[in-house]
DNA sequence: TGGGATCGATAGCTCCGGCATATCGTTGCC
DNA sequence: GGCAACGATATGCCGGAGCTATCGATCCCA
């Protein structure tokens, strides 16, 4: 049995006329009462019955008519759905995002990625830049916003492409000495406790701030560690330590805690977009464009 | 599409390998490799990454896989279904029946019926003889269970085929004069009030009745028309007059009421199925097949 | 590092079958 | 009784589904 059988069985049964049915299939009436006959052979049954002057459904044929009807129209919703997963319009995309890109970029990306593709199913993870790194290649993550840069092997096998350029500031206890000054300079924080992420969470941007710190002259000593961007402010709005954030991270006010440019001024850090470079899913791509309409 | 290019496309997703596939398929895999291709072209879509190393569903493959699934699925079972219908082991099927049948033939006739034909929706339909005709020509019966002889042009067009086969009995209120005979002669009831079905309801057996008393030598005075056997020997058993009844009848026993036979015997009344001639339905051959065992 | 093995794609051929036209046989109707 | 309507049948053509042979790429291993 094909869906051509299933076709024409359809056209017949709704027209109960061999003629007219064939014309509204585009073709003639012999190869379609071939058609029919084939199907009825195949099946072992008999599904109209006809005589010269009336054809009507068999009992079989009542049977078959609705059950025919729903597989035509669910082959045709299974293409349809097949072609927008095609374009990237339907299906699933799995998200890995630091957890500073909740400030601002995410939101947006997300805002206009499901308005212009509402059946995507989206599923959200907040991950580290390293963890978001190791389930990329192994597949449990489509997407993921990170900081670069990568350091040598993370990168393989992988697309980065930045979306966001900031510079780092200083974060301070609102009492402390400096945060009278409109900028900090880093020497001056040579003898500060710092409050840091650990490396193994995102070392290219650990290591970033440390040569920053090597340049000014000092290495800084790390008092506290915290995964988080907004723990990091947290623990130096209560008095923990000194830090360096986005200045992103800096839009959203923490009493206790106050922002100040640094100078000299630290490279641009980066967030990114990252999917393996062998992925064919066109959802990646697709938000990929959602993400930079964004940045 | 066809289902061909679903059978082959769901083979591949399953094994992730051509040539398996084709083997499972029971075809060589250059075919298989150009039907899975052409499939593509027809949707616009790929469906698999592959080099000469590796087979993937792409994002669109993995949405058509459970899709392709379910329509092959969905395909065997309407085959199955069709074919069922066809030897009338699935389908519908409406029957109508006089209430005398419900003494012994119809319980015993579904009985078997349903052991051996599950699947058949029974929709029953008490109805006289002469509704079961009309009901029956103008296809809103299958079968009818009904008491024969039908008159003339009411038989045309149907199969009417005696399934049981009894005498008329009499019915007597218990103190009847007559009811301390263990027989009863016809004409010793020819003074008596009959209580009788309406003609119009079965005029066949009506005119039978008649015709005996005829013979017997005298015309009944119906005192009292009732619809249903069951009420005619409550009537009977009510002192509202005599009655003639099949002798099934009397199996089911009443307070007030008894049968005696009759002298001289009345000629064989039957119960019997009927179906439109030109019905096609093997669900009516079958339910007939279970009715006739069961009388 | 090169040769063999594996695997999907391609080329070229065959043949089945789906569709075409022409015609038949039956039935209903004026 | 002749015509019109309709499905079935006869016959031929052509596209395409499947075959064999082969290619090209990749992986493995000595």
């Amino acid at each position: 049995m094909e869906l051509r059988h299933l076709r024409y069985f359809v056209a017949v049964a709704e027209e109960l006329h061999f003629g007219r049915a064939a014309q509204r299939l585009g073709i003639r009436q012999p190869p379609l009462s071939q058609q029919i006959k084939a199907l009825e052979a195949d099946l072992g049954v008999s599904l109209f019955d006809r005589d010269s002057r009336k054809v009507r459904l068999t009992a079989a044929g009542e049977a078959l008519f609705p059950a025919a009807r729903d597989l035509l129209d669910a082959a045709r919703s299974a293409e349809r759905a097949t072609r927008r997963a095609g374009r990237g319009e339907a299906g699933e995309l799995t998200l890995g995002f630091v957890g500073s890109a909740t400030n601002l970029l995410l939101p947006q990306a997300l805002r206009g990625f499901r308005q212009r593709y509402p059946r995507i199913t989206l599923r959200l993870r907040e991950l580290t830049t390293t963890q978001q790194v190791h389930a990329l290649k192994d597949g449990l993550l489509d997407v993921g916003l990170l900081r670069p840069p990568l350091l040598g092997a993370e990168a393989d096998g992988l697309h980065v492409q930045p979306v966001t350029a900031e510079r780092l500031v200083a974060v301070l206890q609102d009492d402390h000495a400096l945060a009278r000054q409109r900028l900090v300079a880093a020497a001056d924080l040579a003898e500060e406790p710092f409050v840091l992420f650990p490396r193994a969470l995102g070392p290219g941007l650990h290591d970033q701030i440390l040569r920053y710190c090597a340049e000014a002259g000092f290495t800084p000593v790390v008092a506290q560690e915290a995964v988080q961007m907004q723990t990091v402010v947290a623990l130096v709005a209560g008095g923990l330590g000194v830090s360096f954030v986005p200045s992103s991270v800096a839009r959203t006010r923490r009493p206790g805690a106050v922002f100040r440019p640094l100078r000299p001024q630290t490279r641009v850090v980066h967030l990114a977009v990252a999917h393996r470079a062998d992925t064919t899913n066109p959802v990646v791509g697709n938000f990929i464009s959602a993400v930079i309409a964004a940045g």
